[in-house]
DNA sequence: GCATGATCATGC
DNA sequence: GCATGATCATGC
């Protein structure tokens, strides 16, 4: 193989020239008809880079030490830009990876550069993916700043650890924030031997989780600015959950009035005004938690949980609306409810009312939906959903005017329901696919699941 | 106390 | 004008 860039500066220059073609004026080789599922890589490394795919160890223009990446950006319902996917990156050899330590790692020598092709995944008027339309928007030097690494650190120690103490076939995606162990093969049969087990273990690759890739389409697309609430030093000695907790720590049993007030912060009605608090506590000031970078990154979203004096925990919490109209055209494996739930981290922040009916602060917790659950009980409500959608839903309205529906209730696995939320009844109605108008539904985790996860901090 | 339907208030 | 966080209302 030849190369005719000398320096990653040529490499560069060259590849801004792709920024703003569609994949059809680039694919001279008239690759899109052929190969469907990672067409774009081809495209970009057989017509406008002139390579044959490969897959050696070594980076792709391994004289400079790049990778070559492409990633596909959806505009989401109320048009904020996100990665469509995980990047993926290499394959863990288990058994040779263990010996290595992170500067000699295959992650780190493979991936410390990355040169990352950005494009709109568009779909045709079927929905599915219109690969010719596929729009190069900006192609990137990437290389991972000082609080990425020490995170990338921590989270390949993370897999290191598991592999060492014989657990590979236990690795998950949500053990660790921006560098994933996600799964990778033809089935579920593809597996791998490991050092330390005679137990298979799946096979899996590194990756850039979800989340950290839909910060790169911000700060690279929308040129965002984030700010950073910590440091590498503070992460070279604490996880990030340490760290809020950290900052949360000589809040703990104060009211909220309590706490604004020593923070200097008023506080209003404004239906933010908790993520500013949030953001106050943890050290900005004025800005809503998506500005912050750690938090951009390792898709930290935050929910209250409010217990009343007794104990008791009230509501359930409540996500996004239903589509119906994606549940029924798109599988569970694709939908953007698995999306959500698989890519993001919550922050409970946990409060306990007193006896004057005031919020105590009694703690906070860094949570992910476990696999097994989403795969299982979250699953199973989707398929449900769908069945529902397909052969009707039965839709009441009893006396005093209440819709009453046969969708999943909190009953249904005991961890989510759907339940209505919207504005009042005229403005809420929707249409399904097959032509029958229902309230608009959300997304909720069931109060009793929540509290399952939450009680011990009381 | 819990389940489930309903809707307010505000930001984007 | 809609999405979303929060919470109310009602019946058992």
């Amino acid at each position: 193989m030849t190369f005719k860039y000398d320096t990653i500066e040529d490499l560069i220059g060259y590849s801004k020239e792709a920024e703003g073609e569609y994949l059809k004026d680039i694919d001279n080789k008239n690759l899109i008809n052929k190969t469907n599922k990672g067409v774009v890589g081809s495209v970009i490394e057989q017509s406008f880079f002139g390579y044959a795919a490969n897959s050696k160890a070594e980076a792709d223009f391994s004289d400079i030490g790049v990778e070559l990446k492409t990633t596909g950006i959806i505009k989401q319902k109320r048009g904020t830009l996100a990665a469509k996917e995980r990047l993926v990156l290499n394959i863990i050899n288990y058994m040779d990876e263990v010996n290595r330590s992170f500067l000699t790692s295959s992650l780190w020598t493979k991936n410390n550069k990355l040169l990352i092709f950005f494009y709109t995944y568009v779909r045709d008027e079927k929905g599915k993916p219109d690969y010719p339309y596929f729009q190069i928007v900006r192609t990137v030097l990437h290389e991972f700043n000082d609080i990425d690494l020490e995170i990338i650190k921590q989270d390949w120690n993370i897999i290191q650890d598991k592999v060492r103490n014989g657990l590979a076939h236990e690795l998950s995606e949500g053990d660790t924030n921006i560098l994933g162990a996600c799964t990778k093969g033809a089935s579920k049969n593809s597996v791998r031997e490991q050092p330390y087990s005679d137990i298979p273990a799946k096979q899996r690759a590194y990756s850039l989780k979800q989340g950290y890739m839909t910060s790169l389409v911000r700060q690279y697309i929308k040129n965002e600015k984030l700010i950073s609430f910590t440091s590498p030093q503070e992460l070279q000695k604490n996880s990030i959950e340490d760290i809020i907790k950290g900052h949360f720590q000589k809040y703990i049993d104060m009211t909220d009035e309590q706490i604004a007030n020593q923070l200097g912060h008023n506080l209003s009605k404004a239906k933010n005004d908790m993520q500013l608090l949030i953001s106050e506590i943890l050290g900005i000031k004025g800005t809503n938690l998506n500005q912050i970078e750690e938090f951009a990154k390792l898709n930290i979203k935050f929910k209250t949980v409010i217990y009343t004096k007794t104990g008791t925990l009230p509501e359930s919490m409540s996500f996004e609306n239903l589509d119906f109209d994606e549940i029924y055209n798109v599988g569970w494996e694709d939908s953007s409810l698995k999306m959500t739930m698989e890519s993001t981290q919550w922050l409970l922040v946990v409060f306990q009312k007193n006896k004057q009916e005031k919020r105590v602060l009694k703690g906070v917790r860094l949570w992910h939906l476990p696999e097994n659950i989403l795969n299982n009980e979250v699953k199973n409500m989707y398929e449900e959903i769908k069945r529902l959608l397909y052969e009707g839903i039965d839709i009441q309205i009893d006396e005093r005017g209440k819709y009453k529906n046969d969708l999943p209730k909190s009953q249904f696995n005991g961890v989510s329901h759907v339940r209505p939320k919207g504005e009042n009844r005229e403005k809420s109605m929707i249409e399904l696919p097959n032509g029958q108008r229902i309230p608009n539904q959300a997304f909720w985790f069931n109060a009793k699941y929540i509290k399952g996860l939450t009680q011990d901090i009381l």
